[in-house]
Order: structure tokens, then sequence, then C-alpha cells
DNA sequence: AGCACGATTAACT
DNA sequence: GTTAATCGTGCTC
């Protein structure tokens, strides 16, 4: 179920077609995480950057959920790493991988709770010719279809990391779009090493498309 | 201080 | 299908 969100803007009549939409609340993501992940599909990243802004609708996604969870970073207990994911929710985790590139996740659950959503996947929306430039010409079939190739794409680095996605001035957030009818689960991805039950827990979640269903 | 590893990607064959 | 690129992090010595 989504949450019931703030219409005000809904119902005003002259909007132009560009006019933001109602951005996701505090409350959306102080739920449990498979549950965010899941209803994160369809919502719309939006990055503003240089006052350009780009966007696109979330079409993967990923629960890690805390110290129990043997793939979350949150394993190893509170660091200087995963200090932000104890923190309230609807802040930016960011982390580097592989020495080469920007994962972003959102930090869900209760504050205290060490838990976030791996954002996977995006479909562009808004900003598509700067996208291409940050991806240094990519096809765009290949554009932001991956952890790494959508903060590539939105120009998303560490300096974000912690940042709060549910205040007023804020260079990252996510706004309410269109539900998702049809949903793909299925285990995470990258993460051969890790003991079960974990391994095989169906905590990844993508729009099912002509491609993958 | 050193080490192995990783929530990946792109360019190979 | 295979592989190199590349470095922050957490663990061990």
């Amino acid at each position: 179920m989504f949450l019931s969100l703030p219409c005000r803007f809904r119902n005003s009549g002259y909007l132009p077609y560009t006019a933001a939409m109602p951005r996701l609340p505090r409350r959306f993501f102080a739920r449990n995480t498979v549950t965010v992940a899941r209803e994160l599909l369809g919502q719309r990243l939006v990055r503003i950057l240089n006052g350009q802004r780009l966007a696109g609708l979330i079409t993967e996604t990923e629960a890690y959920v805390g110290e129990e969870d043997l793939a979350c970073h949150a394993r190893a207990g509170r660091t200087p790493r995963t200090q932000v994911m104890y923190g309230p929710p609807g802040h930016a985790y960011i982390y580097l991988n592989y020495g080469l590139h920007w994962m972003l996740n959102v930090v869900t659950e209760r504050n205290g709770f060490p838990a976030a959503v791996l954002i996977r996947g995006i479909q562009p929306t808004q900003g598509l010719e700067q996208m291409r430039l940050w991806r240094g010409g990519q096809p765009d079939k290949t554009l932001t279809n991956g952890p790494g190739k959508v903060t590539q794409a939105l120009g998303i680095d560490h300096s974000l990391n912690g940042i709060d996605l549910c205040v007023r001035r804020t260079e990252l957030f996510i706004e309410a779009a269109s539900p998702v009818a049809h949903i793909l689960n299925s285990p995470r991805v990258g993460i051969e090493n890790v003991p079960e039950p974990w391994k095989s827990m169906a905590w990844n979640f993508k729009i099912m498309t002509n491609d993958n269903g």
C-alpha cells in the first residue's frame, strides 16, 4: 500500500506539467525497509545540479536490513562508514564500491536501526542530455540501468553522503510519482559470498518490463 | 602498516 | 563468458 501523501498542489488546475510534485516525507522512509524498497519503484528520483534538474523514475531497488543481515554493511556494527545508516531515515548513504563506483542508498527505519535501500536503476525523465554527458556518451539503453551508472549519470558522489532528502533546500530528493502495478522480486545482486539465508532473501525489486518479465 | 575484499562496469574474446 | 580497473574499509599483525 502506498502512503497517502500531501496533495495541496494536486488540484490547483493551472500548474504547468513541469511543476514539482510533493516529496516523499520522512515517514515514508521510517518504515520496514523491504516495504520501502518495494514502494520506491515508480517514484521520481530528483537531482538538482548547478541549478539544473535531473530526474528519473526508480526502476530497481534492494533492501539491506540491520546488523543481522550479513549482506548489509551494518553487519560490522557502527563504524565511520555505517554511521549514516544508524541515523534518522530519509538521508542519503553513499559509499564507494570497487574503488570506482558510488552507490546511492536511502536510509530507512527508525533512528538507531541501521538499514537502507540501494537505488539500482532509474528511467530518465528529465535532463537526459546532461546525463549522457556525465555518462561519457554511453548508449541510452545502458545510461542508468545499474547503481554505479545512476550515480554517474546524476553527478552523485561522496560529497552528498549523509544529506537529508526530506528538507526544503536539498540537491537530492524523491518525489511521489506513479504507483507500479507489476513488480518482480529476486535475490540481491553481487553478494555471492554472503551466507544463507541472507544470500537468498528476495529483497531485490524491479519494475517488470518486456526485457525481464 | 599491510592485506583481502567488494551492494560494479565496460571492454574485451 | 572473462577480466582489468581502482581504493576505502575493516580486520589482522
